[in-house]
DNA sequence: GTCGTTGTTGACAACGTTGTCAATATTCAG
DNA sequence: CTGAATATTGACAACGTTGTCAACAACGAC
């Protein structure tokens, strides 16, 4: 039993195709009888006007649904840009497709691909490869595409970003000010632009203080809570172990919160953290974080897209939306004697 | 510039639409001169194939994408279950749509008319409303349904749903087992199934115990945390408060947990939550809970759907996917006394 | 050399909708 | 009552693709 089309209504209404059309759109200049007739006739049948066809015909060919790619829906923050972003485009009467990552460049390029092919208007999306020059072919096709959490790479487009580097040395700082002298930097993998700059605002604010960085308290690369944990445990066992903990993202803060704690030193060495953590205010101590505004971000992005949509021709934009010290307690441990 | 179609890729290779659509669907039957004559003009007209249109003409009207509505994607529950299922579609080259619902039986209703005009092949949702009858004609024009976390009300359909009942008595009888007589029921909004169904389990529980169930004792309709947490601090006043909290729902939980920390209490009074909490092995106490599987919810939601779209008609069902009391600590405190 | 096969190719209509434009009915000024 | 303006309506083509089917070439069997 195939769905009914405007064929079907006007058929039972006894009109056109063409005035059916005209109703179910809300165009001006159709009689309140004949409209009336429609209308009875599209409940009678359970007509749902059928929104891939008209877009095929519709001038400029939209399809009132942008793609969107964060990097893990589960995670968090990914979720709560796409709760901000999906209410704001639902508003509009735009779908959103959305996908995760997971840290895959050859997953970034099959779903824009799949998203082109299902012309999609823009793209939001939070990119997990490192060159994103395949997408000048895109753009030029008419899709928008706004970056959000990491910058394009050789390729200009609107970038949504936080202040990791300012961010990151003010968290440093917090813990300088508190008298930590050995502060450890555990961070994502290098590779990735956010970690790297998360680093660049740690040697920031130790060189502000003219201490050297020392390598043995660098952890890079840790892509998940385990590792972080191992790594944490590790620079416990030093000989001058650190006073202070700056952990450059939230899985990493997890795993350096739970070592501390198997090692019963969750009371002694600071921690500060990128990211806010889940329920971290109710952890003891409560986890001092550099919290990001992800409702901020979604906002600025869906703006953002929807103004290119609409035309906007200006010059790309970067937009950075800042970063919130949060202090609960483990930043403010001082060094112990 | 417009998107070149296949069009522009016959004029350059010279040749036909029809041959084009041939090279692009992989089909058998174009000679392998042809064939590359006719890759090469689409490498360089940078042709995407249009699924939109693609979809409008083939047989049966599929359009390989799929809706998806949860309650709200920022609940770690929702969305460990979309990442699930956008990681099944995406496998078989299924676009998924998100969507978060934030118990608005009005939403729901926009949304599934949202995705009917788009032409979704299949739905799976965790209902917001409580009549669902008007299903029945989106299935009827051949969108399969599957329902998740909450069953159909008033229409029948597919559904995977948790052992709330089951459970919740599972988790009250383990408070039982450590000596507790006074335990507290806290609850989302009575309205909502699965709330519903952890109550009865409560209930349950006691009655084998042979303990009337003490109203005092029971507050529902706690839609949030901070209602959660103005709950039990009323409990916290009462004569005789109770020992231990059976916590219905995460968010629930939380606020239980907040409120217990800040009357110092959460040494004293166990509690035992229904949906795992992020973190919660870090507090002290770690919460025991009733662990919910997403990745087994949605690997069966998405499991049942694409059977349906490959034309599976057997009689609806019925999936009960386990749930798994983890004991950590907040669970087995014992009655003071 | 004829005929039936097999393999390639393309013309055309169709999917469900909307833009264009012409045809008709109605209204109003004079 | 006439002519012009306006309101209503529908015929037709088009959006980008694929299903159907017919045309044609090349081949082998006899």
């Amino acid at each position: 039993m195939p769905r009914p089309t405007i064929r079907d209504v006007a058929a039972l209404a006894g009109t056109s195709l063409k005035t059916v059309s005209r109703v179910v759109n809300g165009e001006a200049g159709v009689s309140d009888e004949l409209s009336t007739r429609v209308r009875s006739a599209i409940d009678r049948l359970g007509y749902r006007h059928n929104l891939t066809a008209s877009n095929l015909r519709r001038s400029g060919g939209k399809t009132r649904s942008v793609g969107m790619l964060v990097n893990n829906v589960t995670n968090p923050l990914d979720a709560a840009v796409h709760h901000t972003i999906e209410e704001m485009a639902s508003q509009r009467g735009v779908a959103v497709l959305a996908s995760s990552l997971d840290e895959s460049p050859s997953r970034e390029r099959r779903l824009v691909e799949a998203f082109a092919e299902r012309r999609v208007d823009g793209l939001i999306m939070m990119p997990a490869s490192h060159d994103h020059s395949y997408l000048v072919e895109e753009r030029r096709m008419g899709m928008s595409i706004v970056f959000i959490d990491r910058p394009p790479a050789f390729f200009d487009a609107d970038a949504v970003l936080v202040d990791n580097r300012l961010g990151a040395g003010r968290g440093v700082k917090h813990l300088l000010s508190f008298g930590h002298r050995r502060i450890a930097f555990l961070g994502d993998h290098r590779s990735i632009v956010t970690a790297a700059e998360r680093f660049r605002g740690f040697t920031d604010a130790l060189e502000t203080a003219a201490i050297p960085v020392d390598p043995d308290l660098v952890r890079q690369d840790l892509v998940d809570s385990e590792r972080a944990l191992a790594a944490t445990l590790d620079l416990l066992s030093l000989d001058e172990p650190p006073t202070a903990i700056f952990a450059a993202q939230n899985l990493v803060t997890i795993g350096v919160v739970r070592a501390l704690r198997s090692a019963a030193k969750h009371h002694e060495i600071a921690v500060v953290g990128f990211d806010d953590v889940p329920m971290s205010d109710l952890l003891d101590p409560a986890i001092t974080v550099l919290a990001q505004d992800p409702a901020g971000i979604g906002r600025q992005a869906a703006t953002t897209l929807f103004a290119r949509l609409d035309g906007d021709r200006s010059p790309t934009q970067t937009y950075i939306v800042p970063t919130t010290l949060i202090t609960r307690g483990s930043g403010e441990i001082r060094p112990a004697g």
